[in-house]
DNA sequence: CAGCATCCCCATGGATACTG
DNA sequence: CAGTATCCATGGGGATGCTG
């Protein structure tokens, strides 16, 4: 249980895994879908889900430079997990 | 996403809300199952379950005093969720 | 037994500005 | 575009002691 939570419970790191759980996604593309996470917090978080092995980061050396993030294989092994915290929340954010 | 993690993402949450999957509590039991967490913490973090109507708090005016604490049945609406994290934890806890 | 009261620290996270 | 770099505020959480 504290090993879950250690990895998904980060201010922002359920909704950034959420977002990848769709696909692959550029930095922009993921700052849209958090409107209210600065773009710092957005890093810092990236960071810490690719240290965890569940994001992986490439970066395409062009110009402008561009950088994609995608779950990992064992990422994805969170999707269930993810999916339940996703639709119990949608379902009674409005009790809390 | 958001909602769900401000409900189970406390320090503590959720092996609180694991240990109360299995059943009512006594304070003194729970903080046997918690050893790294302190008794202020604990009670704090019962405190905003209770808040939160996930967990029953009953005081039994009693010398010494006994109090229990249970699952609501809002409470028992995380249960696969929780079950899922804590099965997750257990399988890749060494990976992390 | 099951707590509250205090004091305190530091990690988490925010605001803003700058850059290859 | 996708970040660093700095500075700073908040509050989550710890240690300790007291109590009905």
């Amino acid at each position: 249980m504290e090993a879950t939570l250690s990895v998904i419970g980060g201010r922002w790191k359920g909704v950034v895994l959420f977002q990848l759980l769709k696909g692959k996604k550029r930095f922009g593309e993921l700052r849209r879908h958090l409107p209210n996470c600065t773009q710092r917090m957005l890093t810092l978080q990236l960071r810490e889900l690719e240290e965890d092995g569940l994001v992986k980061r490439t970066v395409f050396p062009e110009v402008p430079p561009r950088v994609e993030y995608e779950l990992t294989p064992f990422g994805h092994t969170l999707e269930s997990i993810l999916v339940g915290m996703r639709e119990w929340g949608e379902k009674y954010k409005t009790r809390l």
